[in-house]
DNA sequence: CGGCTGCTTGAATAGAGTCAATAAACGTGG
DNA sequence: CCACGTTTATTGACTCTATTCAAGCAGCCG
């Protein structure tokens, strides 16, 4: 078994013991593969397990009684999935595969134990949680008061920020792996103007499209249209004690 | 000193014993008092505090560059406030008194120091975290794929029942103690289109308004229009440990 | 090759925003 | 307790952004 790709994560904030990335592994002890498009669960299904995403890509997704889907989150390698299910019993999430996936399963009991014996840990998923959260609500402004053409930015600087976390190589070239349909339900817009508005950053030269990528042009402008933040970045764990 | 108003929320779903008790009364030693409108913290200043909110009720918001607002969330007593300072320097959200309050400020590192010592407290600290985050993904659901009129309902259904959650006397009668310009800004919507869309829900007979109070008059129907769910309802708990 | 699925574009429509003017409620100081 | 100024609510007319509907096209996979 290849290691945790969780604690590769943690470990990004702060230095892990060998035997606080010894109860990590425990997570990460099964695997389950999923193609494209497949659902690792649906909404309102009983669930009890949570999972590591340990490669590829994944979105959370609700659907709405008119037929609508809001994409919630995308997830990328070292995400923990399907958090929630720590506390309701039903899945409030449908999370399904953008990419072909290989997730680690577990039982919320595993993760309790393990918070309980290791605090540490326990602080630095609260801590994710929080980036997550900020993350969140930055989402929840910009389909509540920006215009299309920013949300639609924000959302390509989003993927491609959080590609860049994972792989260094990547720069202002990369492929998207989302359809526009994809992209509307991210944003709370339809595939016809995400289309529109793709053309639009298009023309005011932000990016080009190019067989499946997408490349930034003109990166400062891309940022201020799409009034993004990364909630990875600038973190002051300075309080943080030490690994013992 | 009163007893914790935090402690209190956190009994709500755990029983818990003598020393965590005292431990959270640490939270709480001081006390500051805010008067409607006044604003706890201003986004992008510098804070390392973090607050219990003892009486009242605030809310969260931020500033986009076009001077435009998204509130995020409505805070109740019993709600920890600013959590995210644990993790950055600088305030990510602006936190206003919405009526008179009481607040019990206290530096990150006494929480931080309480989850170490406390793991049980942090796994409860973890499920409200949980909780919130499902709210937020509903609102964030809500904002981008539902109706004007649904989430103006929304808004007044979810400021009910955490209103009922501190105060069962609270049925289908209370004071809102919004403007029309606040519920604007948390659902994305303006002040004007607000005016309209509670003028229909009393047109259709499901609220009436009365001297700065609201009344529902079919709550059912309501429910419906709104789509709500209350994520502070049906935990499953279980595999929570029982006080030592 | 045929059948999907996803992309593109135009035209018409609808939902929410903007602007503006008035009325009502509230708060404060005299 | 009243007068005045400010904030909040209300309503109409008009505009604009994003949706809907529709049709055609391109690429991909079996």
């Amino acid at each position: 078994m290849p290691q945790s790709c969780f604690a590769d994560r943690l470990g990004d904030i702060a230095d892990l013991t060998p035997s606080e990335r010894m109860a990590l592994d425990r997570l990460e002890e099964r695997e389950r593969l999923l193609r494209r498009n497949m659902t690792l669960q649906r909404e309102n299904d009983r669930a009890t397990e949570m999972y590591v995403l340990r490669k590829g890509t994944m979105m959370s997704s609700v659907l709405l009684d008119d037929g609508s889907r809001q994409i919630l989150r995308f997830h990328f390698a070292g995400d923990l999935l399907a958090v929630t299910n720590m506390i309701y019993g039903d899945a409030t999430e449908t999370i399904t595969a953008l990419s072909d996936c290989v997730v680690a399963p577990f039982d919320r009991s595993v993760l309790s134990a393990l918070m309980l014996a290791q605090p540490r840990i326990a602080a630095l998923i609260l801590i994710y949680n929080q980036i997550e959260r900020a993350a969140l609500t930055d989402r929840l402004a910009a389909i509540g008061r920006t215009s299309a053409k920013a949300r639609v930015a924000a959302t390509l600087v989003e993927i491609r920020n959080r590609m860049k976390m994972l792989d260094r190589s990547i720069t202002s070239s990369f492929v998207l792996g989302l359809t526009q349909e994809e992209i509307g339900d991210a944003t709370g817009l339809t595939a016809v103007h995400v289309n529109r508005m793709l053309r639009q950053l298009e023309e005011e030269k932000l990016i080009v499209r190019e067989a499946g990528r997408v490349r930034f042009l003109d990166e400062p402008k891309l940022m201020r249209a799409a009034n993004y933040i990364d909630r990875y970045a600038d973190l002051d764990l300075a309080w943080l004690p030490a690994a013992a």
